[in-house]
DNA sequence: TTTTTTGCAAAACCTTTGCAGTTGG
DNA sequence: CCAACTGCAAAGGTTTTGCAAAAAA
């Protein structure tokens, strides 16, 4: 239930280092993988899975594609995050290490720069010792819009 | 995705009350539920469906065991939350509103008085507008002994 | 050629749903 | 008696695993 334990981020920045830094890591540069990476590179989305699997198209095999964002991860190629419940979101690592706001009531989401939150890291530790990171899963709560709709009574979840 | 609109918290402090909460809410109080609640109220541990199907034994019922706690929350009798993967954990409203650390490196976890937090959830209203919970999905991130033993580069994830 | 990787199929894991029979009020 | 509830079985959504065939080095 541990989260794996990943490389420093690899800023690869475009395609043919990726490819590049996949075959410095000792892995082999198929056509899944260039193709995936391909699917990664193109857009600054995060994407799920499926939707990566999908993007690839017939080259495409879920598994494969779980096996590889696991591999890239390891690298510290790409990284991968949850809003909630359903699939995880997979991102290269050079779109940088942002952190996540989700809203429990309607389900909004928005990315801040680390650094926005580093104050909130700083009484974290020094309340807890604890080195908060909201990279992997993501601030819950109540956006703005619905914490006004809501009597902060029944704010519960 | 988003998080399922629950009634505030009934402080059902024993098992008749949480009994009677349940026939309150219009439900009736039949022996699986009447089994479940007593699992809920005789541990103070949160618990997963799967567990509290376990403990119930023969009479039990994933199926129902779900159905049932959903139920509950609805009543506010209960509430669920989750320390990262894995499945949900879920326990009576009475033990209070716990707010959870979880450390991605080695899993432990710890949970604190809502109240510690409220300096950190003031912060980040102010800077965000956003109302934090950290009651469904915790602050995640790495716990002391973590963070030392682990290069602040590294510390991934 | 040898080791890695792939596609496919199947399973694992957590949770939800359909349905016919049972039970509480 | 009748609506609510149950057990069972099956399916849904996400991710992992086993294995023989294919491809990279």
């Amino acid at each position: 239930m541990t989260v794996a334990h990943n490389s420093p981020p690899l800023e690869a920045a475009d395609l043919d280092s990726a490819v590049e830094a996949v075959r410095e890591g000792g892995l082999r540069a198929t056509n899944a993988r260039r193709l995936l990476l391909e699917a990664l590179w193109t857009t600054s989305e995060p994407l799920t899975a499926e939707q990566l699997s999908d993007a690839i198209g017939e080259s495409s095999d879920v598994a494969s594609v779980y096996r590889n964002l696991e591999a890239f991860e390891r690298l510290g190629l790409i990284r991968h995050f949850h809003l909630g419940h359903g699939p995880g979101l997979y991102a290269r690592a050079s779109l940088g290490r942002r952190e996540y706001l989700v809203c429990d009531a309607c389900g909004a989401h928005r990315a801040v720069e680390p650094s926005r939150l580093d104050e909130v890291r700083e009484l974290i530790r020094r309340d807890f010792g604890h080195e908060a990171r909201f990279t992997h899963f993501p601030i819950a709560g109540l956006c703005p819009e619905c914490a006004a709709g809501l009597d902060p009574e029944e704010a519960s979840a």
